[in-house]
DNA sequence: AATGAATGAGGATTCATTCAT
DNA sequence: GATGAATGAATCCTCATTCAT
């Protein structure tokens, strides 16, 4: 059994690991260094320091996976979309219906983040503005060429936002949150947007 | 020297302190007991667990408490307003700049007993639910003389979202949030769907 | 039993235990806070964090406490003495003669505390300095009226030099340290400054 | 490409840089293996291990190390010396002056060496014992010639004592030890001595 | 009514040390 | 010859919580 070459392999059990112990509680950041270490393959928890440094950069390298994740499942489905129309689709869908951003454990963990963000200082909270921004300049871009420039900004704003309260208000559910009806909604709103603004469309 | 009836005053300074020391603390839950009771006049932590018998019972305290005022915030809007449009307008504006319950210790404080009534066993999440189900109640039923019943519950949906949507934006930012802002693209939206649903109607 | 005003008694039981576990250490500073806290009456490690705030505290405050000691020691041999002279060697044997200065566990703890006052911050550097001042200014006080203000300091300088130099041989040796030699070689050595200096003189 | 022969080096390098590693920590022997092992060419901490056996020994070594420069200088600045009297000013000028025993790294690593043999098992203690049995023996045997066998040995502990005690008071300061300065005290307290002595001479 | 005293349990973190390669 | 991997043990420290007064 080769026994070099185990960092990455370590690291990204640990951060997998620390994703699910999170989903694990519930949702809460109440998680033990040793919990992670002990899901990730039984390492001892002495290993998890070793690599990360320390539990905040643990908490912080599962955030950026997460956002990682993420992106990476944006940019896919953008990929596919031809118009504009169907890019703001695609976004919307990639927040809900992503395969690897769905898993209660994701939401959950996010959540937290999100929110944790606050106390984890500097670097979870830079994080977050990057999602932010990021999704907010997506949907922005593809405004654009929909209702100008003018209006492209404040409805990125507001579709950004109910994404966002949609998505929290998921994981604060019981039942299996349902992508698709979430998804709809901002469709739909989306539509009354365009429509009310595009009298002649 | 001890005085008598002193236990409300008591419970009330110290659901006050809990509330300061998180916004204090950044907004995180991350407080101590010791820390609560020394801002509650300097009473001994002994004292706090007296009272309310643990730390969790103390933080269900304090959610119970701004959700109290939130309630009465949107009475008192509401009392006001007499058409339907009026009150919807009311609820939202409770939401963004209700008095007592804009302090930014309030928002912060908030949006993690919102996260964390996951962890706080079941009467925060019961507590959680209450709101959100007073807030799409409150919204549907005014709703419904405008766009009839069928949409009113969706409609309420989606403003309810976008609501918590944009509350959290604010809680994360570092400059003091604009509840005028949001105030108006809640506002905006619902005079989308309202003109959107209007057309067709 | 009474349960009230512990804390000075914990705080003095609690220096005491430092002073002892660092001598039955052989001199080191490798105690660590929970065989402090058993030594002193068995309480908990807790508790003595909860006193001194951490283990840095609980050993400036010993070292403190030796330092008190000292001085005491040193007032209440000068306070006997009449000539300068006698002054002096009041001095001189307050160091290695003292009642409560002299048990192995305080020479011990003292040398360490003289050498690790470099790591302790700050404090612990600042108190060393305070002993060393002190020595010095009383040692040159009684000197100047036998040789004058220009040679006193310098004497001063010396004698110090040599009563440390002393005092930490005795702290390496296994034996029991033999004070009164110690006394008698640096009494030695005044007398051959001030009969050298009378002869110039 | 490991070489052959590399162990001198190797170890050469290690004790170099435990010195140095000591004296950058303000000369607290709070050094970890990592630490010295980085310094030292970057090796692995298994390396200092395997090579050394453990942390004790490496620090044993490194003050092996620092006596055997000690030794040599010593030595060095005899072979000059013609004169008892010569030799002795040599001694004593090899302990402040010399110079691979003079930078401050070494100083501090001494110091700690010299209060920590204590706790260092066996081996280190037996090291100091020949460090002052040897400066003491040097001191005395030139002394003889002076002012005979009874008082060389008395002479040789006062003088050994002083050189120690400014040697200490050196280390605790913060600006640049004044080797100069020791030596002529030093010097001037042998002057006293052989003069009071000496009435004849 | 209120508190000082005290604790126990647990968690992060650090490090010397070992081992297979 | 040299190292990355991994760990176990220890230590500091924090806190909620309890209890006698």
């Amino acid at each position: 059994m080769p026994k070099v070459g185990m960092e990455p392999i370590r690291r990204k059990a640990l951060v997998q690991a620390t994703i699910a112990e999170i989903g694990k509680a519930g949702g809460s950041l109440d998680v033990t260094v040793a919990q992670i270490a002990k899901r990730a393959g039984g390492v001892s928890s002495a290993l998890a320091h070793h690599y990360f440094g320390g539990k905040d950069q643990i908490f912080l390298a599962a955030m950026r996976h997460i956002l990682t994740l993420y992106g990476a499942q944006v940019r896919a489905t953008l990929s596919i979309a031809k118009t504009p129309r169907a890019r703001i689709e695609a976004i919307i869908h990639a927040n809900f219906e992503a395969g690897n951003f769905r898993p209660p454990e994701v939401i959950s963990a996010w959540l937290n983040f999100y929110v944790l963000s606050q106390s984890l200082d500097g670097g979870a909270r830079r994080l977050l503005r990057v999602y932010q921004a990021r999704l907010h300049s997506n949907l922005a871009h593809d405004l654009r060429p929909l209702v100008g420039g003018d209006q492209a900004d404040d409805m990125a704003d507001k579709l950004a936002a109910m994404i966002d309260g949609l998505y929290i208000r998921h994981a604060l559910r019981d039942h299996l949150p349902d992508g698709k009806h979430a998804c709809d909604q901002v469709l739909d709103c989306l539509d009354m947007m365009l429509g009310g603004n595009h009298d002649a469309t």
